[in-house]
DNA sequence: TGCATTTGTCAACAGGTGTTGGCAAATACG
DNA sequence: CGTATTTGCCAACACCTGTTGACAAATGCA
């Protein structure tokens, strides 16, 4: 019996067409609305192939709506510019990703689909939270990381998702210049100000 | 012959329950995670009067999903204070109405449904656009319209759908005091000042 | 009361879903 | 080269979906 080979360079590659073929159905469409076939005739491949690559589709969902936000650590920096420095890393976050980042894909899906709203939660308090955190009192952190999460993610909402013209139209400095302030007020903690 | 009789009390009684259900159905699970066979079971009839009573799932969802913000005219009020009336009444609407209002309904499946995204889009053209218009430059309308709606449907995202915990924890008057600020910037269009 | 119309139930349809097993071809390894 | 293993396609499964039509009971009107 000679030793079962595994994980050969062809059965690499059209892993890695399936998920890709999936992260961008899933970004556009959301998991209901995304079915095996269409995956699959993305990637060109046969639809059983899924099922045995990955386990099933949720699994396959599971493996894809992974989400690095790459928050950047803005202890040392100018307290006036981390709200624009933070909206700015988010749209540029975004929109190099394209439809087929982690964060659309869950964002997509958040809103009729439990598993991924808790996974976005997850995102929440394990990457927003610890970087906001830092950049006021530890009491308000988490409202501070709430409020920051909420305008973001409704920013996120409107400019790619829902696609409200408006806010589909301004350029990304008008935004990190509107949205920053915004941020800064949330992240630092200081919106009780009379 | 004689006239046709229609819509007899009996037939409306079982129209609204049909109705009641989908709504709550809708807004909790959203257009794709509803089936026609659920409604039916929590109205308490058979799923072919789904059809018959509304034509088809889709249109069923039409009827339910239309949203009514009841935007308040602050022309007169003080300007210091819209942005805090607006949050309030925003807040007030959603959870008076529960999860049976047009706005949960839409939100929920918005993200992965065109159609409802669509309609979204049309409440805001038609409810929100023309609200904040009034409260700043007209040429700087849209954007501060879409600045202003990025904002709450980021609050009712983290807090309603996505059920983000601090923002869930936070009481209506935090809220209206942390977020009402940043309404306020956006609907006057004062967020440029140096 | 008699009759047309409506309201409701039941069963079934056609189509799409995720998923499974069998079998041919390609592939890697001794 | 020969062979064990993997890769891929095909057909089919069991299930669930929205929707339809036929028929019985209830109902409203003259």
């Amino acid at each position: 019996m000679t030793s079962p080979r595994r994980s050969t360079p062809k059965s690499i590659r059209t892993r890695e067409a399936i998920a890709a073929a999936a992260r961008e159905l899933f970004a556009i469409r959301g998991f209901d609305r995304t079915t095996v076939r269409e995956i699959a005739a993305r990637a060109e491949i046969d639809p059983s192939m899924i099922i045995r690559y990955f386990g099933s589709k949720e699994a396959l969902f599971a493996q894809v709506a992974v989400p690095d936000l790459k928050m950047p650590d803005l202890t040392d920096s100018d307290p006036r510019s981390i709200g624009e420095a933070l909206v700015r890393h988010f749209l540029e976050q975004w929109e190099a990703e394209g439809s087929g980042g982690g964060l659309p894909v869950l964002l997509r899906s958040a809103a009729s689909n439990p598993e991924a709203a808790q996974r976005l939660r997850d995102v929440f308090r394990a990457q927003v939270f610890p970087a906001v955190a830092r950049l006021g009192p530890p009491e308000t952190a988490a409202i501070r990381a709430g409020l920051v999460s909420s305008q973001l993610l409704g920013l996120a909402m409107t400019r790619y998702v829902l696609c409200l013209p408006p806010v589909v139209a301004m350029t990304r400095d008008m935004i990190v210049r509107a949205v920053g302030e915004t941020v800064r007020r949330y992240a630092s903690g200081t919106w009780a100000d009379a």
